[in-house]
DNA sequence: TTTTTTGATCGTTGATTTACGATAGAAGAT
DNA sequence: ATCTTCTATCGTAAATCAACGATCAAAAAA
């Protein structure tokens, strides 16, 4: 995963109310939910909200599932476990610990 | 650890330079870069890369240690390790597994 | 068909971000 | 004391973001 990439999704979900968006969906039935449902969570408009699902859909946090009249939100676990990853990779590569494991290999 | 707490730390990683910025500062000497080091690595003016250190400072994911005519920044392991644990703590909570471990305790 | 519901999109406004050059200050070298 | 080096900060311009109201499209209900 590239830098770009990374920074991208980290800047998606760095929003405190797409994180909301997130513990909304996971929490509604069947690990779905629909804008109304953040509507009426949050003190914003509905345009509002659906701005901030664009934004974790095109991250591909999120898919849509139109489902009658409404749509249907669900949480990408994978690409959250993606991102988990490649940070927690970065993570090893900053470690004063492995600095470059260029050397004391026995 | 608040989602506002959360969002600010993930904007604060998300830009491909302040990543950078953290690997150079892990790959040289003892942990510790300066400006200069990452002005020399990227192409981008010495106020640019200034500006984009000043944001992880802010962050508290470095910190500065003045060096006689140069300031030193080491990274800040632990924080980004207790970003880490938020992230993880937010996915547990996210997972279906576990919706609001509210039932089935046995 | 008409109405209602749900939600995406448009246009706008204000705030924040990103990048730059220029400037200024502090520490070390001459 | 003067000069050089390193870097923070200022001011600015362009881009992006965040929020809103208004509008439009599609599906379901009447």
């Amino acid at each position: 995963m590239r830098d770009d990439d990374i920074a991208t999704l980290l800047r998606a979900l760095g929003h405190p109310v797409r994180l909301n968006i997130l513990r909304i969906s996971a929490t509604q039935q069947q690990g779905q939910c629909c804008c109304a449902d953040v509507t009426e969570s949050l003190p914003l408009a509905q345009s509002t909200v659906s701005q901030h699902i664009k934004v974790l859909l095109d991250a591909g946090l999120i898919t849509r599932q139109p489902r009658g009249t409404r749509n249907c939100y669900i949480v990408q676990h994978d690409r959250l476990a993606e991102l988990g990853a490649a940070y927690s990779g970065m993570l090893a590569g900053l470690t004063p610990a492995s600095p470059k494991l260029e050397a004391e290999p026995a």
